[in-house]
DNA sequence: CCTTAGCACTCGACACGTTCAAGTGCTAAG
DNA sequence: CTTAGCACTTGAACGTGTCGAGTGCTAAGG
């Protein structure tokens, strides 16, 4: 009872369950796969197999089916990703080459990753912690309304509309956006807030209510610009592979509409040693994903964002290993560009 | 066998299948139902109503369920919507007041009618054709990028980062800033394209090629700001909602993520008299959609934008009309103000 | 002409028993 | 350690019979 055929047995059981979605039995196996031996002794591979608790089987007489530990084992045991298939690697290529407004590009490339692994496919947008004030303008829009605009200089844009008393002319709107640019310009994102108060404070008193109120509106925005956000694609897929079990669907879907959930799942992930975090259902506390997967990796070297797609249990872990390791080239490639 | 009575039983009938999700026999009808007439008659009333298309018998010995026909003529003959529950009134309120952003705005009111209508939710963001060109900014960000910001009269931002030649100067800048500003600003966005080529033909030989580049992405967002978008929620209800049948879910999923077909529903939708517009089933040519509902109206006066649900045929028309409409007046009335 | 009671009829849902085959664990021999 | 053989278990599939919901029809009554 050789420990490496033991392994090879499970792989073989992971794929075939993976591709068939129905318990294997020993006979099957030996056919499908070249093991050398006969069923017999597959027999008593797999009896050691669920006896580590690596498969189970659903009733007397069925076949194993992989438990978590099992797909667990059967990821760790993944020494080299195979390549992606040259048309696969044109997809990619074609797909996200012409230079693009960032969102433009995460945008395709998580519609891209749903395409090439059939699972859900989830970018977290990077958050630049680093980021600094790069300009602010105030735009009257009349109708006593004025849009705040900061841009920061990773060329990210947030944007709001303010009330404001009708009777702040434009001059005191450059006044007051000058006042700010100078208290503002090059700090960073996290120290706006409080910048903000002093300057407020320090304006003419003719222009203290407007200035507070715009401060507020600013301190809002730069808290708002490093705000983590999520976007996916793919949810069709969730619903094509888990079969007619709705209930099993229902929950994951109002997970992926919570981002938080994600983001959580996100952040508590661990690389391994390939950098692709792989988390196999329970492995993860969050309840509505118990029967889901997620396989994942960082995209941006400083950055804590991550690529990834998100599955039943029974998944192709390869596939998606593969894909999300070179969608991920590809995009901080593009991203650095 | 009077008209009213088999319309009657028609509304009854409906009812009871959106509640039960079951075929409807005679019997059960006079037994939930206080018609003031024998289970006899009924059947004779129900005969009529099948020979007319409005329900059928899924086989010989179940009871009727509503046609698309049936659900057509009882959506029709909905004369006054029912208010909502104060509680209902209460949430609208309370999520909806606080004036921000229209995004946030837009975006709470997505998933508020979705949790009052346990339907899938779909907001078309308004595109407003009259838009005009308030101010653009230039954003050196270093390393040879410059950040194009356009931002319209009705408080809309646009923005890109484009490469340019790394000897451009922060004067040139200003000076393509200028140059920009003057040939666009006030003039309409869908002008924008042309008179940017204009603009960048006009500049001294030193800023041309720049002032080309830029002028080309200063077209592209405008036009990129006429986009319409959607924002929608509840996509969880969905598989709630339809059971187990997980063939059918697929497909309107896949749908939801392609927004463009349901842009081209929205576009096609006609207001019926109370301003609201049904569509059921197969009304709508989109064979992904041949099983959903969809209940829409506008919400802003001059545009086509529109707010909706969308659900299976056997959806629960009343409340989601009542919903929509209450939703679609607190988002005028705050857009609006 | 409409309503109603009664009745025969149809047909899916359900419960039950039987068969079938896949798959296992065990044992004994190589 | 491997393997063939075999008894055993058990879910799935199938056929059968019963049950009941629901219908359509007919004939009688207002």
């Amino acid at each position: 009872m050789s420990e490496p055929r033991r392994l090879e047995v499970l792989r073989a059981i992971v794929e075939d369950y993976v591709h068939s979605r129905e318990p294997v039995g020993s006979k099957a196996l030996v056919e499908r796969h070249r093991l050398g031996v006969s069923a017999a002794t597959i027999r008593n591979d797999m009896a050691s197999l669920e006896e580590e608790g690596l498969i189970v089987a659903p009733h007397t007489s069925a076949g194993r089916i992989p438990t978590e530990k099992g797909y667990r084992r059967f990821v760790d045991r993944i020494e080299d990703v195979k390549p992606l298939s040259p048309a696969e690697r044109r997809a990619i290529q074609s797909l996200l080459e012409g230079s693009d407004d960032m969102d433009v590009v995460l945008d395709r490339t998580v519609r891209l990753l749903a395409q090439l692994t059939h699972q859900v496919a989830v970018i977290q947008v990077p958050r630049f912690s680093d980021a600094k004030v790069r300009h602010i303008e105030l735009v009257g829009l009349g109708a006593g309304q004025v849009l705040v605009v900061l841009i920061s200089t990773t060329g990210k844009v947030e944007q709001r509309v303010v009330p404001l008393a009708p009777e702040t002319t434009d001059e005191d709107l450059h006044d007051l956006k000058s006042a700010f640019l100078a208290a503002l310009s090059g700090r960073r994102m996290e120290d706006v807030r409080d910048l903000c108060q002093g300057a407020a404070d320090q304006l003419p008193p003719r222009l203290a209510p407007a200035g507070a109120q715009l401060a507020a509106a600013v301190g809002a925005l730069a808290r708002n610009s490093g705000a983590e956000r999520i976007i996916m694609a793919g949810t069709a897929n969730l619903a094509r592979a888990t079969g007619d079990f709705s209930h099993t669907i229902t929950p994951v879907l109002e997970a992926l509409e919570e981002q938080v959930v994600l983001l959580r799942l996100f952040s508590e992930m661990e690389q391994d040693a390939h950098g692709i975090s792989v988390s196999i259902g329970s492995e993860h506390a969050h309840g509505s994903l118990a029967e889901t997967s997620v396989v994942a990796t960082g995209y941006v070297p400083g950055s804590t964002a991550k690529v990834g797609v998100l599955g039943p249990t029974r998944m192709d872990y390869p596939n998606s290993i593969a894909a999300v390791r070179a969608v991920a080239r590809y995009l901080s490639r593009i991203l650095a560009g």
